[in-house]
DNA sequence: TGGCTATAGTGCGCCAGCGTACATACAGCA
DNA sequence: TGCTGTATGTACGCTGGCGCACTATAGCCA
């Protein structure tokens, strides 16, 4: 689908981008609709496209011997998927993979790389995502090794909300359990409780943050570390 | 210091430049021997020099709260401290800590700059470290999640041993036990158990790899994993 | 209307690792 | 020779999360 130029302000990469760059981008650059479940890369295979989400959400998972997925980053209107490309690598390491259904704009790996070539403001803001996803790696990895699982479900519905802009959103249980790294079970644990303390409400894959400030309360302090990095470099 | 060319080739890193740009960089490099438990980056604080590895092993830190430090990611002779500074960034958002005392060969980051800028040959090496260290990064925190202390102890020790090139180094299980997230006692044991099954030795901090297939084979797969990547890619 | 599937909730035994405290043991030095 | 600090080993109760199996409900479609 040909893009219009006003949509790509609705990705933050994109937007920081001088308008020079931007319309140059335009023609390369194509609207699709993602569903969740969709499997953008896999391990070892090439890298097709590129993808700025607007308001979809991907996952970054990695796998370890005999055990679910874990997820290592999560991309939203703020980043980009496919990284690789920009440190001349043309597979990806981890499986990306559609959580939340939504629009993003993408972009042959061929294109993206002329492009790149060309705009030293888009290589500066790819460059720079990637130290902030480097963070987010990081910290998520410390994360996952010492909290509890309970702070560990606040933060990261407060980094989805953050991403989608939005109090709403569909995810199963079955599907947090595997973006944490724990059982089924635990979710359903740690979710009851959030519920009972009136922050979240949820029915069968439909999430709603009810009490934003207090499930920051409950959240480790992961989410606001990460958050702060993003703002102040 | 002042720097002989041949020791560039000691660090894999620069041994993967063109002659000509090695001996362009050279110049500026310092030869300086880096003592354990030095702090050579904290989160914060800006880049003042780059190093370069060569017979030296630097872990990078993160921090939780109210926790101990985690390693997220290990360097040796195959790579660079100071990536973010070829992301555009100058500050480092882990901690970057002597493990094993050895050379290192720096350069400021205001040389480091400059050379980077002329040198595609040196982008095109850094990038694709970097990239390297992200499937290092997802890998071990898959590791970190899901294994039990005994294997992740293992591949630990033979990472090290890669990028030391040695089966003998100096590593107290207090410091051990923050490289992996767990307490100083699940060191111990782990290590008495790994000793008792004659695959290592060690006394005060002294260890030797006795039997690194055996070690191998009681490492969970990561460390195959991370490996395969490195060479194949 | 009934049956099927996806989603969520409960129960139970188990154990790795935690926190803590204390007991060695070795190494260097006065 | 003894002192002191560093490194290592042991013990004990606790608990979060695991694996597994089963139940309950809600939505969808035949």
């Amino acid at each position: 689908m040909p893009v219009a130029y006003s949509i790509t302000v609705a990705n933050s990469l994109l937007a920081a981008l001088p308008v020079k760059d931007r319309q140059s981008l335009l023609a390369h650059l194509e609207s699709v609709t993602l569903s969740a479940g969709e499997v953008l890369y896999r391990p070892g295979e090439p890298i097709i496209h590129v993808y700025f989400p607007t308001d979809t959400l991907v996952s970054l998972l990695t796998l370890a011997d005999g055990h679910q997925a874990l997820e290592v980053g999560m991309v939203g209107r703020e980043g980009m998927i496919g990284i690789p490309l920009a440190l001349g690598i043309s597979e990806s390491p981890v499986h990306a993979v559609v959580q939340g259904a939504g629009v993003a704009l993408r972009m042959t790996s061929a294109h993206f790389h002329r492009e790149f070539q060309r705009s030293a403001q888009l290589q500066r803001e790819v460059y720079r995502y990637i130290y902030e996803l480097m963070i987010q790696m990081t910290q998520t990895a410390a994360c996952n090794r010492f909290h509890r699982v309970e702070p560990r479900l606040a933060r990261w519905l407060l980094m989805t909300r953050d991403r989608v802009r939005s109090n709403r959103f569909h995810l199963t249980q079955d599907i947090l359990s595997n973006m944490l790294g724990v059982r089924r079970v635990g979710v359903t644990k740690a979710a009851g409780d959030l519920r009972l303390r009136k922050l979240i409400s949820y029915n069968r894959g439909e999430i709603c943050i009810l009490d934003a400030a207090g499930l920051e309360a409950a959240a480790c302090q992961c989410y606001q570390i990460v958050k702060d990095m993003h703002e102040v470099t």
